[in-house]
Order: C-alpha cells, then structure tokens, then sequence
DNA sequence: TAGGTAAGTTCCCTTTCGGAACCCTTATGG
DNA sequence: CCATAAGGGTTCCGAAAGGGAACTTACCTA
C-alpha cells in the first residue's frame, strides 16, 4: 500500500495519519499553536529544510487543517493560521505532550509543561467519555469494526 | 535537523514524534492494540512491506513500546505484545481515531466506532483536567515552555 | 545602488521506501 | 528422503522523499 492511498481507507487511524502522520506535520502545528504563523520564522525554529516546509504547509492548506491568508500587500505576503478543524487537533497534541512527558524522558527534564490559564496550575490530562464522565481506557472501551 | 536528532530535542512534541511520528508506527500500534502479534498478519492486513515492517518492529522494541517474545520452540518464533508504554498510547489513538471520524470523513462512513464495554453505546472522548475536571482546549490551557 | 526581508523554488546528492524474490528452520505428506 | 508449507524475516533493485545550500522574485530602506 502506498501512503497516498490512506486517506481513502476506511479505519480513521489510516486517514487521520494520512493528513498528520508524517514526520514534520504535527510540529508545524505545534509552532501554529504556539503563535507562529510566518514560513521563515518556522523554518528556523524547526530546522526544517524550505523545501520540505512548503510542500507541508501545501498539504495541510489543501487539508484544511492550515489557512493561507496574506497579511500584506506590496509585497505580497502570506502568513498561516489554524482552521477550526486544525485547532480541533489541540486534544491530540496535548496528549501527544503527556504521553512524552511521561514515557520518553529528556535530559534535563521536559522544556514544555502545560498550565492552566485560570489557576497557573500544572494540568493533567485524562480521556474520559463525555457521557458518563469514565476514563477511557484498552479495558473500558472496544473498537468496534464495522463488517462493510 | 536529522529525523534521529528529534530523540533527544527539549520538547515533548518532537521526542514523542521521534517514536511515534513515522507514517507506519501508529498503524502497527492499532494493529496490537486489536490483538494482532504476529509479524505476518500485520504485513498482510497493513500493506507494508516486510522490509519496512521489520524495521518499525525493531524500533518500537527498542524504544520499550513493544515486547518481542518467544511463543513457540522447535522453530523458534516470536509475537509482539504492548508493554505498559505502549499501552500508555491508547489514549492518543482514541483521540487520533475521534479526530479522523469528525474532520476526514471516509466515503461509507467510518469503519471503526468507539464503544463502551459496560454500556455498549458509543463513546464520546474528551479531554479534561484531573484535578478540575473542566475540558482542555488551547483557550484554557497555556504551553508554558521552560527557558533552560 | 547596495543591501535587506519574506516566501518560496531549484539543484544535487543521500536516505528511505515499495515491490518482489530469496533464505532459514522445522513440521508434514507422499 | 524429497517436496512443500508455515513463520519470520533478509536482500536487491529502482523510485520517491528528504537534507543542504544556493538562487529567485518583489518590494523597501539607507
């Protein structure tokens, strides 16, 4: 199976990757969440080559996970900002951020630590279903694999 | 930068990525989270080819996500099995999978629904705070990164 | 007019990937 | 005792993607 071919399987793990599952595509949104909007000012933050850079930003425009706006004329000039689908990635992120925090340890301990706005606590994240308000776990929950 | 310098970058983001951020890693993980141990069934229902295959194997072993272990002698054969790390990834595949259902939806719907054991009706993840119990979203949450 | 800024593009070379064939160990059947 | 099959890989090739660095385009400022 090539990786162009995921975004029309079926299972949402194959299609949710084949928009964010390439190695430089969640840090992009990462710097996006961080207020970073313009081309060089990611490039150089993430040491990623121009040219693998605009080829991401393409696709996550053309995902509509990235808008493109520009935000001068004269020269003409563009800047990228989160879509709501794009933000409705934060969820995952976050968890992304706890589970490295937790099981891939840094020298010197992790440099990004998430914080409430409202109490400037440190914050814990936890899965739970909207319904009934339990943790979400392998033992709770089963996927359920729709027989097409 | 080098995809093999992410490992040992300050933030969470790219270490977790430099385990989990490869287009295949987060498939083979689903794979054993739906109780598939053996390396032909995941070639077979993947698509990827045994090359690469082995390769992510080896990785995820020696990153401690998966544990290879014998179940056979007299020819000797191995599966691979989650360790609690890589159980620890449940939640970010749940939240992966919600993603894809709501923002990249499939022709014929999805193939994989959540559901609760206890009830039987589908789940609804979100993510909330432990300790407070209210929903993490970018307006409520801040990254706060540590100058070293 | 020289230099600077922002956002890319182009070129070259290395690494990784997809596809297919091959290998090793042991069990099974004729 | 030879052929075939199962399971878990490895090897080889050509194609695609990635890293590094230089170049381009359009404007602005000294």
């Amino acid at each position: 199976m090539k990786w162009t071919e995921l975004q029309t399987e079926a299972c949402p793990v194959a299609r949710g990757l084949s928009v964010v599952g390439d190695r430089w595509t969640m840090l992009v949104v990462r710097e996006c969440f961080f207020g970073i909007r313009r081309f060089d000012q990611m490039q150089e933050r993430l040491g990623i080559t121009r040219h693998v850079l605009a080829d991401r930003l393409r696709k996550l425009e053309a995902d509509g996970v990235l808008r493109r706006e520009a935000y001068q004329q004269r020269p003409l000039r563009h800047e990228y900002r989160l879509t709501d689908k794009g933000k409705a990635l934060y969820p995952l992120l976050v968890t992304l951020i706890d589970w490295a925090n937790t099981h891939v340890p840094a020298e010197g301990g992790s440099s990004v630590t998430l914080m409430s706005r409202e109490t400037d606590e440190p914050i814990q994240p936890v899965l739970v279903d909207a319904r009934t308000g339990s943790q979400i776990t392998h033992r709770t929950v089963r996927a359920r694999t729709r027989e097409a």
